[in-house]
DNA sequence: GCATACTCTATTAAATCCATAGGATAAACA
DNA sequence: TGTTTATCCTATGGATTTAATAGAGTATGC
């Protein structure tokens, strides 16, 4: 399942890649436009931003914005920010790999390599869509 | 991310598939074998029982046993018992529908449209898989 | 110097997950 | 009939995560 945050992340970050300027936007701007707790939506576009992927500017006048082009921005990225490991068991991970405590050889757990289908399939369709398929969907 | 409680299951079952006979296998025999706690694992086969994917028997020599073909255990099923639903967001789950709180209208919401794409592809897979596939790759 | 808007820490309520405990129930067998 | 075996069922607890709120701090622009 995914969470919230994920969930406000991308909405707000598709909020901005729909503006037609790159002139910053108020977080009550975008979270009265999402339908989302605004103090809620402040942690986690700070978040976003110590990605690396919002800037931001204090003061009348500031508020977030982007700072690469939406095509640079694959949903990928972004969901393993808020959310985490795409894959759904820690042992086929690529970014957040941990051992299984209870299989003495992952390579032969039915799980394991079922899962591997399942992450290569989820990988490939976050991989390849970027906030720029987000805004053309409009 | 998948809980311990459906990896836990999956594995049960692919134990009681790769048995040569039908015969009841004691939870005991089950959760040494796939090193997961007993207790635990009582209350998952109980799930999965009640769904009507086990069969079990009290008593000496009892145990659970599988009552349908593997070939007719799609993993889908199973996940849907123990996990849950596939989708990732309530609003696309097809068994599991729940209207968004902060969208007006889901058709434009950007988030929603994504996972439609990842769930037709997870689903595809897990119900395309079924525990005979389990016994198949050892 | 004041208003604006992001920054940061802390706290909270609720939910979920994982596991354990212990007794009830039913079957097999002597 | 009584004992052993093994599932059935409820309840409980700790740990973690999630979603949100509160409030004080900091930088900016006018």
């Amino acid at each position: 399942m995914l969470s919230r945050k994920t969930k406000y992340g991308l909405k707000a970050l598709s909020f901005l890649a729909r503006q037609e300027s790159n002139d910053p936007v108020q977080i009550s701007v975008i979270s009265e436009a999402e339908n989302v707790s605004q103090k809620f939506l402040e942690s986690i576009l700070l978040s976003l931003r110590k990605a690396g992927f919002l800037g931001s500017k204090k003061g009348k006048g500031g508020g977030y914005y982007l700072l690469k082009e939406t095509k640079d921005i694959p949903i990928a990225a972004i969901y393993r920010i808020l959310e985490g490991p795409i894959a759904m068991v820690p042992c086929v991970s690529l970014n957040f790999y941990e051992r299984c405590h209870d299989c003495p050889d992952e390579h032969q757990c039915c799980v394991h390599r079922l899962m591997i289908q399942v992450r290569d399939n989820t990988l490939s369709i976050l991989e390849n869509t970027t906030l720029e398929d987000f805004v053309k969907e409009d």
